[in-house]
DNA sequence: CCGGATCCTAATGGATACTG
DNA sequence: CAGTATCCATTAGGATCCGG
């Protein structure tokens, strides 16, 4: 009867999906491969640190892949991976939720 | 073409979602309504602090009802409302995709 | 039984300036 | 272009003791 002991892994996926911009962040990515850049055009008000930051946390959670070609200048392109691809559900159960229950006025 | 201004239902719903224990709480309380003391004995990891904080945010976001029934002692039970109640799909998602794809060894 | 009050630490994230 | 580095304010959350 130990609930914290019992789901050890909703715990785990709530530490990913929970930090800000994440879920934004992969829906952005959801749309196919992205640039740094072109991330942050979708997502304005989210810092060039914190982007870096999320990228990170995501790349080490093989939630996407990095890729680098090296042109130039350098292009680096944003991937996601099939256990990204697989938050979609996830996400769009969120948003369907916060859509039908939180008001508008944040 | 800006995610964080035409989603912002999604990111407030994250920011209920995202802390530590809600999403368990919840899950206890989608047996039925329970006690201060129920809720504790399914998820002992937390303190009593944290909890009575979730059970505030909660109720001030309306996702539960507290009952306070005088008898002596007191008897104080939570009960999830609609909108805390239509959350068992949601956590049902992440709780999928984290059996799915998140180790065990946390 | 059901918390409240206080204290303290670590994590989070925003702003800004700078770099290969 | 794709980040780093630094600084700082806020928040999260654990421990402990207190009270109706």
């Amino acid at each position: 009867m130990d609930l914290s002991q019992m789901c050890p892994k909703y715990e785990s996926a709530v530490e990913i999906l929970g930090k800000k911009w994440t879920g934004l962040i992969v829906r952005v990515l959801l749309g196919g491969p992205k640039r740094f850049k072109e991330i942050k055009e979708q997502i304005p008000d989210m810092s060039d640190r914190i982007l870096t930051e999320r990228m990170k946390e995501l790349e080490n959670n093989q939630l996407l892949k990095r890729h680098v070609y090296p042109e130039t200048p350098v292009l680096i392109e944003y991937e996601l991976t099939e256990k990204g691809r697989d938050l979609e559900p996830v996400i769009a159960a969120i948003q369907d939720w916060g859509e039908k229950w939180m008001s508008t006025d944040v």
